[in-house]
DNA sequence: CCTGCCGCCTGCGCGC
DNA sequence: TGCGCGCAGGCGGCAG
């Protein structure tokens, strides 16, 4: 469940559901899934055995838990990562990749992930903000996020506005499908060029990605199917809110003019035509 | 430096 | 029915 919203309800699950647990054992099932974690996957699961979970912290896309130990395991959920609470009676998926046992012997912690772009690691410095994660930017949900600095840092790029607001140093936590709905909701188009973009530009889509990422975390994120789901295996239903992503051919819920869809970077974007017209000089 | 393109994976729905 | 193709909420690495 890739957006934040989607990893803020798997954090707010996980907060509930294993912090101030205590790790048995680790199963790492398949070895992609900690690809990132350079000394494998028995060094993986050595690391995380006894350990118990103090915390559960994001910072964009990625999710850390702090360990007694001084590490954090940090987590991104790539395109279709789920880390599932189950019973551990409950037969396995075919897609599960890393199984962590609790010495409580009550939920176990499944990480399943379909494509396998996601991953774990045991990385250093979890009580902050662990080392691998340094270059990604904070995100606008956390208060120490500073606003000017975003202004300076997207004027500072010379890029499309859409290219801008998916860099994950400019600012995380920011997806295609919210990329999408900030820009209908600021009325900008996505092929602005970010180093004239007046600031008072760059302020109201700043406001616009606040409000749709509130509002979607309020709705436990965006489930098109059931890829997307939170620790307990449940649907978001922000989908039924889009205003944009995935709208093609449906009337703007502003002025009525159906949403077109367009390439973008081998995916695709979608926008009023009328709300958010052409620049002058696109960027793309 | 900075920007943008590609590869990494699996599965689904569609048209032929 | 089967098959190939396009498409999907991601990122890091690397070329220019």
């Amino acid at each position: 469940m890739p957006e934040l919203p989607e990893v803020e309800t798997v954090r707010r699950g996980l907060e509930r559901g294993v912090v101030g647990r205590r790790i048995a054992d680790v199963e790492v099932r398949h070895p992609r899934a900690v690809r990132r974690h350079e000394l494998g996957a028995d060094d993986f699961a050595a690391l995380l055995a006894g350990r118990r979970i103090d915390a559960a912290r994001r910072r964009g896309k990625f999710l850390w838990l702090p360990l007694d130990s001084g590490d954090a395991l940090v987590g991104h959920l790539g395109m279709s990562g789920q880390l599932l609470l189950v019973d551990p009676s409950h037969a396995d998926g075919p897609h599960l990749r890393i199984r962590f046992r609790f010495e409580d012997q009550a939920l176990e912690l499944r990480f399943v992930d379909q494509r396998t772009f996601g991953g774990l690691a045991v990385a250093a410095g979890g009580a902050l903000v662990p080392a691998s994660l340094a270059h990604i930017a904070l995100d606008p949900m956390d208060p120490a996020f500073d606003d000017d600095a975003f202004v300076a840092a997207v004027r500072r790029r010379r890029t499309g506005l859409k290219r801008a607001l998916l860099d994950q140093t400019v600012v995380s936590g920011i997806g295609n499908i919210y990329a999408d709905e900030a820009l209908w909701r600021a009325r900008l188009h996505w092929a602005r060029p970010t180093e004239t973009l007046p600031r008072q530009d760059v302020l109201r889509l700043l406001t616009a990605v606040r409000e749709v990422l509130t509002d979607a975390i309020a709705a436990g994120g965006t489930s098109f199917d059931a890829l997307y789901v939170n620790v307990n295996g449940q649907s978001g239903w922000f989908d039924r809110s889009l205003d944009a992503y995935g709208q093609e051919n449906e009337p703007c819920s502003r002025c009525g003019t159906p949403i077109v869809r367009e390439r973008f970077t081998n995916r695709s974007s979608f926008r009023c035509p009328r709300c958010q017209p052409v620049p002058r000089r696109p960027r793309y």
